[in-house]
DNA sequence: AATTATTTTTAGAGTTGTCTAAAAATATTT
DNA sequence: AAATATTTTTAGACAACTCTAAAAATAATT
């Protein structure tokens, strides 16, 4: 039997080994569990045991073909109920990730199968993450960093980085929402801030919000 | 903060203790939580000194007006859960209960409510038991046992008690399953086998089965 | 290459919830 | 009412996961 947080932690290497090759070090695991880097030891070992890791001392860990698996399923469920939460229960985007953190630990195939057809089989969560198959397959990652969105191109919004209530306050008096369409226009190379034209109006927002919003590509 | 261990001691407590005064004791608890009287005794100390339950050694436990609001709160998510299951996910009477003791435990007041709105404010789950509302107000139960059905009256079935696999194929073999509309013709004194009226045919059941079948008066 | 700094691991201990075995209280029989 | 049986509690221990403090290994500097 797996444990609840064997699996937080499995997620954890899972989302920092980003390329599926790398090895994770301890701290960077204790950094994002918020605990200390002799309970990630602990923890490593033990996923180790069980086969979901691959460790040799000090050198960092990966997961195995069994602990990318349950990390897998685990973003599964997760992607798939921050779709529901939002398309069904009227969640904003902000408000989806604490409860679907907690969502994604629930254990039946049965309830995964029928919630991903009830939900007539998304292939991107809210914030245009791709939500992986049965099989663990991906569709393309479609979302892109507004920092990075090309001049004379449309995009929609589909989510944000930084979800401090600051930031999404600015979003909203610059009438920034999910879902908003906008037009890059200019992109000022000496402090990187984008001209963007939106439907009523045309406005300017520095690298660091441009940084933060996340944006698919729509025409262009 | 209230851990998941408590909130299912608190659960089979207020279960156990069905008029809401009754002291409940504890072997009663270590058998439905499959554990040992001393855990028992352990935990009960601990939900006392929370102040969810009042306690006295050797005399059993109640829970307090807390430990009620946590109980039924439980309950109305429980409830609520199975709702959603069987009408959204398809799930059968038999299926739920399993996923619906985890997704009880899902901490969010808007999720709750959004669910709640989003399934059209039920009042009754799929075996017939009422679903508090947020005040922890409760209906009056609808549902009545196979065995205490009148004569002459016509019920549709709404649950079962055991659900054995023996049992639900015995049910399917006769063509009994949820929805199903049948008719008391008759209760027989000697052995308290029913005799029913179904669409396409007329069944005799024994005491064993009546007693495990869940009804709702529909006319009569 | 030697020293210093950083990262990682070990050792020992605390917490939560569980257990067994024995003691204490209550209930039941005779 | 005394003896016996049952229920409940205590005492001490264990497993999972965490921590602090110190030791060991690796990496970075000089």
């Amino acid at each position: 039997m797996i444990t609840l947080t064997e699996e937080n932690y499995i997620k954890t290497i899972y989302h920092l080994s980003t390329n599926g090759e790398k090895t994770v070090n301890t701290n960077a695991i204790a950094e994002v569990m918020q605990t200390k880097a002799s309970s990630v030891t602990d923890m490593i070992k033990k996923l180790s045991e069980k086969n979901y890791a691959d460790y040799k001392k000090y050198q960092g860990v990966t997961l195995t073909e069994d602990g990318r698996r349950v990390a897998v399923n685990i973003i599964r469920k997760h992607r798939l109920w921050e779709v529901f939460l939002v398309e069904k229960l009227n969640f904003s985007w902000d408000e989806v990730h604490e409860v679907a953190e907690h969502l994604e630990h629930i254990k039946s195939d049965k309830l995964v199968d029928e919630l991903d057809a009830f939900l007539e089989f998304p292939t991107y969560d809210p914030h245009g993450d791709p939500i992986p198959d049965k099989e663990g397959n991906f569709k393309p990652l479609e979302k892109i960093v507004l920092a990075k969105a090309e001049v004379g191109t449309t995009y929609k919004c589909i989510g944000v980085d930084d979800t401090s209530s600051n930031f999404l306050k600015y979003l909203d008096s610059n009438k920034i929402a999910l879902g908003t369409i906008m037009k890059v226009l200019h992109k000022e190379p000496f402090d990187h801030s984008v001209k963007l034209a939106l439907e009523h109006a045309e406005i300017v927002v520095s690298y660091s919000v441009a940084k933060n919003l996340y944006l698919k590509k729509i025409e262009g």
